[in-house]
Formats: C-alpha cells, sequence, structure tokens
DNA sequence: CGCGGGTTTGAATGAGTTCAATCACGGTGG
DNA sequence: CCACCGTGATTGAACTCATTCAAACCCGCG
C-alpha cells in the first residue's frame, strides 16, 4: 500500500478520506516466487493489480522462442486499468523477484473511484504515466544506440524507484540479470554485457553481484538525452 | 465523425441517443495541410482530437536529428484522451497528408460521456486499442527482422484502415512514402526501399505511385506472425 | 569439490547503415 | 512540346554495430 500512496501522492493531495477508501478496498494479497506468472497470455482480465513489493515483467514470446518485455513494474505500479473490460490479455506478466500484489476486482475499484474525483485523477495520472513509458521505450529501441537505451534504461529504473522508495541516494542498487536487459532492449545477451562493460569503463556505473548502481546520474543522463519529464515526477507530494 | 462511429461502433452498440450525443459536442472543425503541425512539443494539451479524414503521425525528434514515430493516426482515431490533465506533450503530432480534424474541449467530451455508459465504454476500448498498439510496435521493433517488421506494420495499418473504411478490399492502398515506414520501424530509408523489393519480388505486395497494395495477406501475415486480435476488431457491428 | 546459472571474452558472421551515385516521375517554366 | 528541377526510390560498395557460436570464467551453494 505504501508504494502506491507514495506514487500517487506525487499526483495529488490525498487526505485520509480517500486513504481509507484505497485501504478498505476489499482485495486479495497474493504472492508469486521469481519466475511465476501473475498473468498468462490468453487469460481474462477481471482483476487489477497493485505490486506491493518486488518488480515483474510484461512481455510476449514469439513462436521461435524471441522475447520482448514490454515493460518492467515495480513497487506501487498498478496494472491492467486498462484492461477494465471484457479481453482477453494478449501478453503475460511474470513475476521477477518475489513479488507481493494485491488484487482488486474491476468492479470494486470502479466503484471506489466514483466519488472521490482526487482519486480517480491519481488513477488517470498512473495511466498517463504507463503510457508515456511505452512512447519512451518506443523512440528507445527504435532510434537509440544498445549504449544510449541501455543508460536510458537504468536511468529510467533509477528514477522510478526513487520516487517510491524513501532513500533518496543518487545510486540505486538495480538488481536485475542481463538477459532481462537484452529482452527489454532488444538487443543481445552478450551485448548487454559487452555495453556495460563499456558503461562501467566510462565511469557510469558498477556492477556486483547485488546489482548494478549508477554512480554517475547527471553526465549518464547527458549522454544518452534522458530527460525526466516524461515521467512526470514533479507533482504534488503526499501529505498523509 | 463517420469514422469515429464506424470505429466505436465495432465495440458497443451504439444508439441514435449517443450518436447525437456526440455530434452535438461543441467542437471546432481544422485542417492541416501535408507536414504541419497539431500538436507541437511543449504545448498544452487541454482539448482531445478526432481525425475525420487523412493521416497523421505522433513521433519524437532526438536531438541530432534522429526522429522515431511512435503511431501512425488514422480516421476515426482520437487522441489525446489520455493527455486530460494539465500536462505539457512531449511529442508532436503532425499531419502526413491532408488532415481534417475535429477539435472538443476535454471539459465538454468528459461531461458529453458522463452519463452516456455505453459511450464511456467505447472511449474506453479505443484507449485500450490504442494501448496495445504501442505495445505491439514495442514488440515489432525490439525483437523482429526488417522484413517483420515491415510486413507487420503495412498489415496493422491495413487492418485498421479496413475498419473505418467501407470498402473491405484485400488490397488497401497505403499512400506512405518510405522515408515514414523508416522512421517508425526504426530502419534506415535505404533498407525501407531493400526491403520492400525483397516483400514485391516475393509476391506479397505490389508498389506504385499511388502507394502500396497487399497482395497476399494471408501469406503475409502468416510470414511475420501478424496476429490482428491485439487490435480488438472482433466487437458488435454498427446497427444505426 | 563439483555443479549450475549468470557473466565475460574472442572470433566469425550477418543484418542493417552510410555514402554516393543513379533513376523515375510529376510539375514548372520557357 | 520539351528542357529543367526537385523529390522520393533504387542500387552498389564499404563499413559498423550487433549477433551468434563457443569457450572460459566467476561465484554461490549443496
Amino acid at each position: 500500500m505504501k508504494h502506491l500512496v507514495a506514487r500517487i501522492g506525487h499526483y495529488v493531495d490525498i487526505g485520509l478520506d480517500e486513504f481509507h477508501g484505497l485501504n478498505d478496498l476489499t482485495h486479495r494479497i497474493e504472492t508469486r516466487r521469481p519466475g511465476e506468472d501473475i498473468v498468462r497470455v490468453g487469460e481474462d482480465v477481471d482483476s487489477i493489480f497493485v505490486i506491493e513489493s518486488g518488480w515483474a515483467i510484461r512481455f510476449r514470446i514469439l513462436d521461435d522462442g524471441r522475447r520482448q518485455i514490454i515493460n518492467f513494474m515495480l513497487p506501487g505500479d498498478c496494472f491492467d486499468m486498462m484492461g477494465m473490460v471484457k479481453a482477453k490479455s494478449d501478453h503475460a506478466v511474470t513475476a521477477v523477484t518475489e513479488v507481493v500484489l494485491r488484487r482488486v476486482a474491476t468492479n470494486d475499484f470502479l466503484s471506489a473511484i466514483y466519488n472521490r474525483p482526487s482519486l480517480a485523477t491519481a488513477f488517470w495520472w498512473v495511466s498517463v504515466q504507463e503510457e508515456a513509458i511505452l512512447r519512451e521505450q518506443i523512440i528507445r529501441i527504435g532510434r537509440r544506440s544498445a549504449k544510449e537505451r541501455l543508460a536510458h534504461m537504468l536511468l529510467e529504473l533509477n528514477r522510478r524507484l526513487a520516487a517510491v522508495e524513501e532513500t533518496q541516494t543518487d545510486t540505486i542498487k538495480l538488481p536485475i540479470p542481463q538477459a532481462l536487459l537484452a529482452d527489454a532492449l532488444g538487443l543481445s545477451i552478450v551485448h548487454v554485457s559487452r555495453t556495460l562493460s563499456k558503461l562501467r569503463e566510462e565511469g557510469y556505473v558498477a556492477t556486483h553481484s547485488a546489482g548494478i548502481d549508477i554512480l554517475d546520474r547527471q553526465g549518464m543522463a547527458n549522454m544518452c538525452d534522458f530527460k525526466s519529464n516524461y515521467l512526470h515526477l514533479d507533482k504534488l507530494k503526499l501529505n498523509l
């Protein structure tokens, strides 16, 4: 809960009333181990999910095994708010780490935001941001070099995590295997490794078993033309 | 209007009442010549647009001139429904052909759908489809070869046009310069030309000054793994 | 110790780019 | 009517970035 509240707290002044409205929603808390499915291809979507903790990916696998990750889902992220109409999912969602998620029936969710304009606005913002992230992903893999792609992606994850984490350190650990970065960026694992080495040599990042540390955020953002404004993180701060 | 109605008619049974609700919306009809801007980067978004006729592109230009087209906007398409909150656009929209568009103030739009559940549902579907198109674009440029990309894109445009055009011919003209395809697919113009030649040699398409004809839709869909279900065109038909 | 998953490195290959020249074509003006 | 342009499409050759295949490596864990 706290991550979601921190998240939408960026967008609107959320009051106690709205907060309880969210909290009282009938929901189920579920957990998934790394690699377990959350939404399968072809499954009906009749609930929305909120990631309470952990990481998940939304992806599609082509016939011959090629996999493309559409986006990463971090604590505080909600999905599939768009699938609120009877439809079957055309892609899968899978846990990367251990994931705790809150499942709310679509109907309950709708009635919860019905008379709470500020909540509705907040979730609208969440959708706007989600779509902006997809657009940015298109630009990234369509027109950027491998080095730019990787740097840009790392910075996006960094900023998104910073928005929900209380710790505002400049170097944030990203516990993510290179295979995931490869499938997200449309690159081969080998080339991600090489490119990451380059970023390391140039002093932008450091790697270790726990993940990737960003050492020179500003320089890297400059190098890969990362502008965080598409994430719309510049809104009001939470005041509970 | 008719294209939009045909479009959302795919999703819900739209009645006369809803139809008039749409039609009576206070709006401005504007036109743009080829190459003229519709939405500029950094502009406030306080209206939604409906393409009445013509084609437009949504894109971003990087510092050094690289351009990535995010998606194509065809007759019946609506945007920026997501930008309904005070925000500045982080990308531009430009007319490709002569474009006629209907501009509706965000507030008017919201109140128009407020008491018309079927309309609200229809526009929800439009958003769902829009997001699905973005996801498909990510998969396309992330993990498909140039030949697959091109074929897949042509088929998507073909299907989307067929959904709003009355003519249900199997071979549809696509009046689109190769430079646009290149920037949409993340390829160079030269390589689009070569790849298109290949599609031509293999009998999938024919080209001439008026555009591109798709000759073997089924074979091409098979070759590039195109499944049209993400477009959600399999809904109810219009009954006015 | 030995196994296994993820990472790194090297060498060969390949897909797509870049540069530059040519072509096709419709429009314009003499 | 024809010469001239300009834009978009095509072709060739050299080049580059990224992939593939294969081997080595690292490290945590049973």
